[in-house]
DNA sequence: ACGTGCTTGTTACCTGCGGTAACAGCAGTC
DNA sequence: GACTGCTGTTACCGCAGGTAACAAGCACGT
């Protein structure tokens, strides 16, 4: 016999172990697979049909996300870390918060994939049905309005701060994305030299060269 | 009667002519209802029927493949121009170019949701079957690509310059294209203001900055 | 003991997509 | 007139996402 209302809690808490073991199972597909896993595939893995799964998440895309969820979660933490670690001066810090993401695409690039791949993953709120824009993954954006508020709290800007935050956090996290991506798949050097690379175009190297004898102005 | 080869060269006029028909019918589609339009829906806009689509351009992939060159040489040509145009300084002509970018997503959205939209467009090259990375839409490629020549051919970067600039070259166009879609979406700002503040990031300001009173450092 | 309610699981189906035969008509060429 | 090469069709395949409709197990109230 069970007191009142345990045999519900019961049954939720088998159904959040269901969920979770059915999350794992769908992530062992998704990375052996890719983003294109069918239900189906998915199911079978977990050792059961498509219904359950549509039960428990309602569409792909709510299992997707459920998904990314966890991933950009760990992800995330794993970048405020780095931005909170003693660091000597600022440059220190933009650079191991930059090598702890490269490191984190370097080490899992499925992941990376699944999370960066905008495919779907419904999500589109209702609103303005044909929409504009809606292209960027739910991660990128997380990421920006992240550091966004990180610069606000810690940098001085003067009047209007909030706004220039805003912009440098999401174009640095574009920055970040871009040339990850492209050094991912081309390799063209190693880790530090590419956070180098970075860092410096951050603190305004650009500005400072001279330009080219012989080229037209830049 | 006709000349000798008047036929072929007949025909194949009039099959190029049939395939620029085809890819306008298909942009209109694609700009109604976005990447997910269906091969039968541009067919039907076209007043044909969906084989032919497929004799002419392949599959989806090959047609989106299409669509996207016109769109994506028509912005890299203005992305040139404004890179090209008489400037007094290299700040004015960085912040033209940026000015130039958004002023041609703010003008065509879906144009430049369709280009960024990597959902397939087919175009996987047969190597290494499950790849990684892949994920970046081509155009952002081609962009930071051209844009590191640029840099390397006008900017005196020192041993190494070819390096830096391919950096800097992919860094600076994620850094545009992700500001740009968060500004696409909330429009918190002016252009101009945005174009100013991300100059001023790339200008170095995020180093010149104090730390925040009170706040953990940064 | 018996039905009730809830959850888990199934099979079997619907719709719509990308993609592909297979065939019909209609130039011009030999 | 037969042949070729194109444009166009209808009708189909396979597979994906998604959804009934129904069967079984388990804890409850009576």
């Amino acid at each position: 016999m069970r007191t009142g209302t345990s045999q519900r809690d019961d049954q939720r808490q088998t159904a959040q172990q269901r969920r979770k073991e059915l999350l794992e199972a769908a992530d062992r597909v998704v990375l052996r697979d890719g983003p294109e896993a069918s239900m189906n595939a998915i199911a079978a893995e977990a050792g059961i049909t498509k219904p359950i799964l549509y039960r428990h998440f309602g569409d792909k895309g709510g299992l997707y996300r459920a998904l990314a969820k966890r991933h950009t979660d760990a992800l995330l933490a794993s970048l405020r870390a780095a931005l909170d670690a003693p660091a000597d001066d600022r440059r220190q810090r933009v650079e191991a918060t930059l090598d702890t993401y490269l490191a984190a695409i370097e080490a899992r690039p499925q992941v990376y994939r699944f999370l960066m791949h905008p495919a779907d993953h419904g999500q589109q709120e209702p609103e303005q049905s044909f929409d504009v824009g809606h292209h960027s993954a739910p991660l990128l954006r997380r990421l920006g309005e992240e550091l966004a508020t990180v610069i606000a709290e810690r940098v001085e800007l003067g009047p209007g701060g909030d706004e220039v935050a805003r912009v440098w956090g999401h174009g640095i996290v574009g920055m970040m994305h871009a040339a990850g991506d492209w050094w991912l798949r081309d390799r063209p050097c190693a880790r530090g030299q590419l956070v180098h690379h970075l860092t410096d175009l951050l603190w305004g190297r650009l500005s400072l060269a001279d330009d080219r004898v012989g080229a037209p102005g830049f």
